[in-house]
DNA sequence: CTACGCCCCGGAGTGCGGTACGGAGTCAAG
DNA sequence: CTTGACTCCGTACCGCACTCCGGGGCGTAG
């Protein structure tokens, strides 16, 4: 991976400030998620200054899209863990893969039984309809 | 709905610690829902302890069901409030249910992805494979 | 050289969603 | 009547995930 062939963007460090507007988020954000072991240092220039391989902007999206998806940034952490063990196998890194695939395959399916209550809503409850009566508590206590 | 078949349990009023104990939350819990306006406040016996009708129950499992997928109490609080409107036709309404819907369809994708890279780690990455490749970041920043 | 914007840091503050505390009243069993 | 479990209330506190603050250095355009 090192040396690209020189063609174009080589090596393109990034600030702080330039990651955080690429991803979103606040230059506060980047310095708590360092602290909080999420992001990796980067090197620093003389002046102190960070300086982000590009790849940071995208570590930082995965972070952000992990957390909409339901994991705690303590969960980003395993995973990302995860992702630079030598091996899976490691039984409890095993059995949080696990555990999590299937709470996500949980989640999909009340979601999508949800999805299904309010285009229901929308749909069958256009205009006239009750609505009042729409099994929206039902609907998810199906899912227990 | 009003007066069932009189047969059974006809009106059975539990106190906060039942409620708390089958909806499996805090006491505390529901007190707090209940300032917050997501639980209705239930009549008082003289004592001033609260007399909660069954459906409580439910309620709560639905607040816990529904956070877990990804709504803000201020989120539930509103879903709760289109149950309880006339027609659901509200232009305000019908948005927030729209954009909900939309918004879960997204996060079911999402997750369907991640569970598929979650699976392909426990599984192709079983024992020997290098996992260090795995495409897990890719495969989020895909969905973007 | 001066401005002005961007960056550094430690630490305090915010909003959400509860959870705990403590002192007092209630209620069913013994 | 006493005991012990349960309930009431207001208020304080908690962990999470940021977010802001203020006082100071860099860096470059004019």
């Amino acid at each position: 991976m090192a040396r690209e062939t020189g063609g174009e963007g080589a090596e393109k460090p990034l600030r702080s400030g330039e990651v955080a507007r690429r991803a979103g988020v606040n230059v506060e954000t980047l310095r708590f998620y360092e602290r909080e072991g999420l992001l990796p240092e980067p090197p620093r220039r003389e002046s102190g200054y960070r300086d982000y391989p590009p790849e940071a902007v995208d570590l930082v999206r995965f972070i952000k899209r992990a957390q909409e998806l339901g994991f705690s940034l303590g969960e980003v952490r395993e995973l990302l863990a995860a992702r630079r063990t030598p091996a899976a196998k490691s039984a409890p890194v095993r059995r949080l893969l696990a555990a999590k695939a299937a709470e996500i395959g949980r989640k999909v399916r009340d979601l999508q039984a949800l999805k299904e209550v309010l285009d229901g809503m929308l749909d069958t409850c256009d205009g006239r309809r009750s609505l009042t009566a729409c099994p929206l508590i039902a609907a998810l206590n199906r899912g227990d």
